[in-house]
DNA sequence: CTTTTTTCTTGACCTAGGTCAATGCAAACC
DNA sequence: GGTTTGCATTGACCTAGGTCAAGAAAAAAG
């Protein structure tokens, strides 16, 4: 039976189960309990990690000092902040665990190695940034475009599990709103 | 003297002139006058593009029919649809020129065999994919954390030349305000 | 130079969503 | 079991920013 990983691997590349099993060895499994800051403003990024169970944020601090999340990322997605993995400089976000959370960590050494042996990942990891890419494009042009009943909709619609797992007031940050103003979305929702 | 692109390759990798000069030959370049449409929905993007001189805009359309304004592209600057293009699948933006622009043009084919010839290049278009990441999710940031007043600021310290070479009503669609009350803005300002 | 088109400004009025404060509720902690 | 502590709801009130309509000004076209 194949892991978590060996199957999101499969779906990008064809590879042997002695190299799967070569690959995953080079990946740091750890067990991290919720509220966890994994990396905080200032901080260099130092991994690029797999979730294989659990809920993580990431977010920036506002001038009022309010956490303005920026993605939820849970299992079968990867979580860091790219460019500072990337150059090895400075963040200025924040991730943090919202759940008990199992994570699979690569670091810029064992990434290096990694593709290194074998370079046919590159695509892979292209692949990973062009869908961060792709859900900010999307969440940039929602913002704009949609008030924040339809965004709360599309939300619902592309997470639907998520609202039994996190606090409300995360995802009112997510969608832009207030907390109160999601309470009331919410129950002029029932209504219909 | 070194052409506008050879200095942004020189910026990240180093090649010797015959390198360099092969390189440029795989660009084919092209004058494009203003208000030409290189991409629209539905289309698979066939591009990426050097902008050697001239601005290009790239806009959603929302469901009133409005544009959404992504992206301003100006000299120096890359401009294509990414994920439309690397994985030649159709894409849901437009991209039009705003002024006559010229440009240095990769198809799938010239930028695959640019890469054959040149790997250390690879590094360049990672770079360029992260910039686009860090402009969105600053972008994104910006339009939940500050106030329309705070985003124009923003805008003006950022591409402090572009007001006088485009119109308002355009970059009140990047903000993600109404003309009307960017006018208001910016009578606002005047009066301090 | 005139005409047409596009862009910008202004005023009057409106609404989505914010803020503050109070209250209820549930979970986690001792 | 009580008791903090964090979370959700509700009401009263407020403001940033939108919409519509009408002119003014500037730019493009003839």
């Amino acid at each position: 039976m194949m892991s978590e990983l060996e199957l999101y691997i499969n779906q990008c590349v064809q590879l042997s189960s002695d190299e799967l099993r070569e690959v995953k060895a080079l990946f740091e499994r750890k067990m991290v309990p919720k509220k966890t800051v994994l990396l905080q403003a200032g901080d260099i990024c130092k991994f690029e990690a797999f979730i294989i169970r659990g809920c993580i944020k990431t977010y920036f601090i506002d001038k009022k000092g309010l956490e303005v999340v920026l993605t939820f990322s849970t299992e079968n997605w990867w979580v860091s902040d790219i460019s500072s993995f990337e150059n090895q400089e400075p963040t200025k976000m924040f991730i943090e665990t919202i759940e008990d959370t199992e994570l699979l960590f690569l670091t810029p050494e064992t990434k290096y190695e990694l593709l290194e042996k074998h370079p046919e990942l590159e695509k892979m990891f292209r692949l990973m940034v062009q869908h961060h890419l792709n859900s900010y494009q999307e969440r940039l042009f929602g913002n704009i475009a949609h008030t924040a009943q339809e965004r709360y909709q599309n939300f619902l619609k592309k997470f639907p599990a998520l609202p039994q797992r996190i606090p409300q007031h995360l995802i009112a940050s997510y969608l832009g709103i207030s907390p109160e103003f999601l309470s009331r979305l919410r129950k002029r929702k029932l209504k219909e």
